[in-house]
DNA sequence: ACCTGAACACCGTTCAAGT
DNA sequence: ACCTGAACACCGTTCAAGT
């Protein structure tokens, strides 16, 4: 938890997009979607909404930049140099993307909203290019590209995200509960589920407890990764 | 279209939730999004909020079982009786979903939302349930049941949000504008990205001119049936 | 060019009161 | 048990006015 902020706030240095960014992210990690308001983003900044909108043409606008900055900050990561193949380059892009949205919970449905609602804007070329180098140098036949890339990309968004949802629901359990404790409790609920409607989801249940997430997390990234790597089943 | 709304409403039937969230449907599918408000709800069903407050406890219980109504509608789809094979089944209801995302647009940061802040709730179990059946007909251990059947119920959903997006796109384009014109200016806007930063998306822009949507959307679900049917690498 | 802050239109939700 | 509708708290956004 970081130092309290002060009661009284004075401007530091000159309002600017950048710093109006920070601060809805800042706020977004703070207290989450619905904190977000432009009152409190004001009283934060020490201004008027006014002021705001000179440097930001409206609220959607604002958030799209906060999630583009956050994705670009999280797909820079190749730590300690290239990675040794292709498939682990996949890997730390998928990783990146699963811890930011681990960090800021918000990100999942900012992010399932600029892809759905704005797919041509700045976040969706970010994250299809940082996946899209490590599938071309695996050897993928051009025509594939970006059946390949957006596979990865849609899962690796999807299952993040529900991801930050249980740590989400381990978080409202109380705060002296785990993850494991929320996925035991999800379990149950999905175990009682009707026996005739839902056959496969009550046998299947069982395996939400005790699993690793990040390990099931990158084991359906290797799914993904060998279909795309043997060639698909002629048409 | 429908024959237009009379201005004014008489009640026809005593008000129930299934009247409730039929007209929120409905209202969804004319108006988007934004345009479903408690006003206008009660407008339309000729009555008060504190009655629909009677029946519904907030918008966000409104909109999840909107969103559950539609999705059960559309993975309930197997038209003339079971499938030839397991894929196909895969097939069937991925397209299912396609479709119906693609007839209510709204579905596909509705479905991101519920699947990411209440993927407990009725909506995952139904998807998981109709895909889950297929993977465990097709062979799969039972140890990979539930990484396969999230890794395609994740790209399934975000593929067909995409779609939507672009159908969407092509309308805001104009009325006269399709969705290949559409797809060419998206296109035309990536390949004027940064050389530097983008080579892939600037090379694999050119991909999404003249595709036919649906045959890539099943061309993704292919690669992975191909890499859930064959065993994964050892770890 | 950049910022102020009162005002506006609109929203989800509540609740005392009715039947 | 079910419905009415005025009222409340709050929100994003605008804009005339300042510097």
């Amino acid at each position: 938890m970081a130092t309290r902020t002060p009661r009284t706030r004075r401007r530091a240095e000159a309002l600017s997009r950048e710093r109006i960014i920070a601060a809805a992210v800042e706020l977004l990690d703070t207290a989450g979607e619905s904190g977000l308001t432009f009152r409190v983003l004001t009283e934060r900044l020490a201004t008027g909404p006014g002021a705001i909108y000179w440097h930001v043409a409206n609220k959607g606008e604002l958030l799209g930049a906060a999630t583009d900055a956050v994705v670009a900050d999280a797909v820079a990561v190749t730590p300690g140099g290239s990675p040794d193949s292709p498939q682990e380059g996949v890997r730390a892009v998928a990783l990146g993307l699963f811890d930011a949205i681990e960090q800021h919970p918000w990100l999942a449905t900012q992010l399932a909203a600029q892809l759905s609602r704005n797919p041509w804007g700045p976040v969706t070329p970010r994250i299809f290019e940082s996946i899209g180098r490590q599938v071309r140098a695996m050897g993928v036949p051009e025509s594939d590209w970006t059946t390949a890339t957006s596979a990865l990309m849609h899962y690796v968004l999807g299952a993040a995200a529900q991801n930050a949802a249980n740590v989400e629901g381990a978080r409202a359990l109380g705060p002296g509960a785990d993850r494991a404790e929320f996925l035991d409790s999800v379990s149950a609920a999905w175990e009682e589920l009707d026996p005739d409607e839902y056959p496969f989801t009550r046998a299947a249940a069982d395996q939400m407890r005790g699993h690793d997430d990040r390990e099931q997390f990158l084991a359906g990234i290797d799914f993904i990764l060998s279909g795309v790597t043997a060639r698909p089943p002629a048409p």
